[in-house]
DNA sequence: GGCTAATCCAAGCAACTGCTCGGATTGCTC
DNA sequence: GAGCAATCCGAGCAGTTGCTTGGATTAGCC
């Protein structure tokens, strides 16, 4: 445990060019994948990771300069995951009646975080440097873009005077929610409750 | 580092009895709360803690059974400190014109947070236990009691119907909304739009 | 097949972790 | 001030951490 404030290496160190190192880089990303929900940040070691991958902690260090960047490593498959999950469903999404667009949207993007709940509170609330990993840095951006999609489908109920601070509330109420409602959910509140009022939240938010 | 997936124990060993072992037990959990915004969680060691302290660490585990125990604590100040500051700024709150009070409210929860942004942050994104700490436990309810005075204080233009989820949605925009400005303030927007907006959202969405 | 570079691994080190022990010192009570 | 509990501390232990070293094994290429 070095770290201490220390901005950490979080890109790997070299990429493996031949098949059987290739494996051996898979086996260790999902190696760590695995563990990281289950002993949590602080208990996954890079001699667990390099063991339950079936590999020697030297070849870790061959390609990782250290623990972080490995754990980065296993953020950005995730983003990579749940990004391509919300890519897959959005057809879903924009054949649906406009007056459903947004609540498919919504359900899809709730989906998809739930598939995913153990490691996103892992790093939500464990990774002391998520923000500073690459692909997390990037999401806000490319949730918007995606946002930006179902918006023009919605076509032309959608305002026109739509500031950024009105944009950033509503991705702030939405993803907030939905991490609430998958991570920590309230008893006196059932999900189906909350999902619905934040549909009608956002419709009426947006429409003109 | 043994935690790995264990329930912690939280609570205090003993309570000091005389002056000077309540001055150790002050003095520890101060080092804790300087230690822990500048190092992070994982690099603040109970030997760490002890040494700014001018304590020996076998001091500290007479008090607490452990590191957990003794971050616990800083928390449990946290709260009562945040409470405190809320508390005594309610008046102010409660003077102003009714139009006025969502926004005092507001800015009052925000300016609370500022003060203390580092330390939330680290018990944010760090501190693995945050949510089974009581103090945190609680806030949730002592929050909703501060905002129904203010509600109430708002008084006849508060609509009647306002279900359990549409209060949720309202407690999560306004904290996850100031957190995003204190913590991660958004590049395009200043802060003052977006409490500005924060503000008007919550009285169209209050307002009968 | 022979050569070079890529890949792997057994072993283990130095640093640090949380934590404990025995005895010294201090304050309280009479 | 005697006696006793409360409090403190020097010293250090056992376990774990992240990481390295030197040499063995394997794959790719002529």
């Amino acid at each position: 445990m070095r770290s201490s404030r220390k901005t950490p290496d979080l890109a790997p160190k070299k990429r493996p060019v031949q098949d059987r190192s290739r494996e051996t880089f898979e086996a260790l990303v999902t190696a760590c994948t695995g563990l990281l929900p289950r002993r949590g940040y602080a208990s996954t070691t890079t001699n667990h990771i390099a063991a339950r991958a079936g590999v020697n902690v030297a070849s870790l260090y061959e390609y990782f300069p250290g623990k972080d960047a490995i754990v980065a490593q296993v953020a950005e498959r995730l983003v990579q995951r749940v990004l391509a999950r919300l890519e897959e469903g959005l057809p879903r999404v924009m054949s649906a009646r406009r007056a459903d667009a947004v609540r498919r949207w919504i359900e899809l993007i709730h989906d998809t975080v739930s598939r995913e709940k153990e490691l996103v509170s892992v790093f939500l609330h464990q990774v002391p440097y998520t923000n500073q990993i690459p692909a997390i840095e990037a999401i806000g951006e490319r949730l918007l873009r995606f946002s930006q999609q179902v918006r023009e489908r919605a076509g032309g109920f959608v305002r026109a005077d739509f500031s950024e601070a009105s944009m950033h509330l509503v991705i702030n109420l939405v993803s907030s929610t939905i991490l609430q409602s998958v991570l920590d959910p309230p008893r006196d509140v059932s999900r189906r409750d909350l999902l619905d009022e934040l549909v009608r939240w956002v419709e009426e938010r947006i429409r003109a």
